[in-house]
DNA sequence: ATCTATTTATAACA
DNA sequence: TTGTTATAAATAGAT
């Protein structure tokens, strides 16, 4: 498309040739431009002149870097480097470990079983009566942690309604000592109920793991 | 360039657009392969229809991998670093969800129940309890197939020893009929002992899933 | 897909 | 480079 036909092979001329590659490059971003407009589609284009200078274009919407991850998984060439070989590679590996652990969790919860031998169901069901023996080891050290709290709360419950009632008499006393006069030989602990005497001592109601 | 000018807009018409993506697309590409041997520029092409169809082009002697590096070194534009994070974000959710599968999967074997609170350890009981129920399901479902076949090989073999013992009959009497004489009266069944009387048909000693 | 009237790109030139 | 112009090429719309 010119005053002349031309045949594609390399223009011999470096002006003629620099000049043609510059509007031929033009014509090309162009057209990539419009093609993306028109059709909707995701197009990359880079261009290096024979001098080595860059030209490119990206379609809107994308990026280059999008574009090419794109033309990976869809082309199965891979374009990218060492890096990117390990990163992928230990997503397959997690990936990998991660479909083991899911099956195994089905099995565990009584899924997918069906295809198994009656050997694998023994091993899970090993599995299975393990579990609950070891959580129900931590259930009774729960309750007995819990009996323990309680009796805690119950001797300190004794201990404070003890006080409590030490006051009330004290009380009691003096302002019967205000009314009948002071009584030297009183004997308080003689008054206490039976069921108050525990351990006078301040016991910890928490304890650690 | 065509019977009518258009507009630089998103072509509504699917079937339009579709045709008019096949024409350009043909034409982006057949350009580039121009400019490449006519300037010899080196040029990458990678085009994706709105249906998500690859195409590309890539000048020879190179390829779209070292055109790529060239850009970075290039533009300085780093094409692999949004990559990179999306591959590690990647291995970031998939590690995460690994750990907490992994610690399902340590909960079901009675692992690592310490820092577990009660009502914790209950829902995981109710998993085991609940997996060991299905479990044991599928466990009678084998023993159910077990006892079936078993019972079909203990028919087969009446039958083929009831069939042996039949032939043995039918032999020694014929040699005796061939001694003594032929006996048409002779009752066969009668000489059948009562554990050889079974179902006759041959039943299958497969079943299918 | 193929045809063709038009538009667009561009080779040669300035 | 940039612009002009004659001509080749691409392609929109129709078949």
């Amino acid at each position: 498309m010119g005053r002349g036909k031309i045949e594609i092979k390399r223009i011999e001329n470096s002006t003629n040739r620099q000049v043609t590659f510059s509007k031929r490059r033009n014509g090309i971003l162009k057209k990539a431009r419009e093609i993306s407009v028109l059709c909707d589609a995701e197009v990359g284009v880079v261009i290096f002149s024979s001098a080595g200078k860059l030209y490119d274009y990206c379609s809107p919407k994308t990026s280059l870097s999008k574009i090419l991850e794109k033309y990976q998984t869809n082309s199965g060439k891979i374009l990218w480097d060492e890096k990117h070989k390990s990163l992928s590679a230990e997503i397959d590996r997690i990936k990998k470990e991660n479909d083991n652990m899911q099956i195994e969790l089905r099995h565990l919860k009584g899924e997918d079983l069906n295809s198994l031998q009656p050997k694998e169901l023994i091993m899970i069901e090993e599995a299975l009566d393990n579990g609950l023996t070891n959580l129900h080891e931590k259930q009774m050290d729960h309750w007995e942690r819990h009996m323990r709290t309680n009796k805690m709360l119950e001797d300190e419950n004794k201990l404070l309604a003890f006080k409590l009632h030490q006051q009330d008499v004290a009380l009691s006393s003096s302002m019967r000592d205000l009314e009948l006069g002071y009584h030297p030989d009183r004997d308080f602990a003689a008054q206490m109920p039976i069921t108050f005497r525990v351990q006078p001592s301040h016991p910890n109601l928490q304890e650690n793991n």
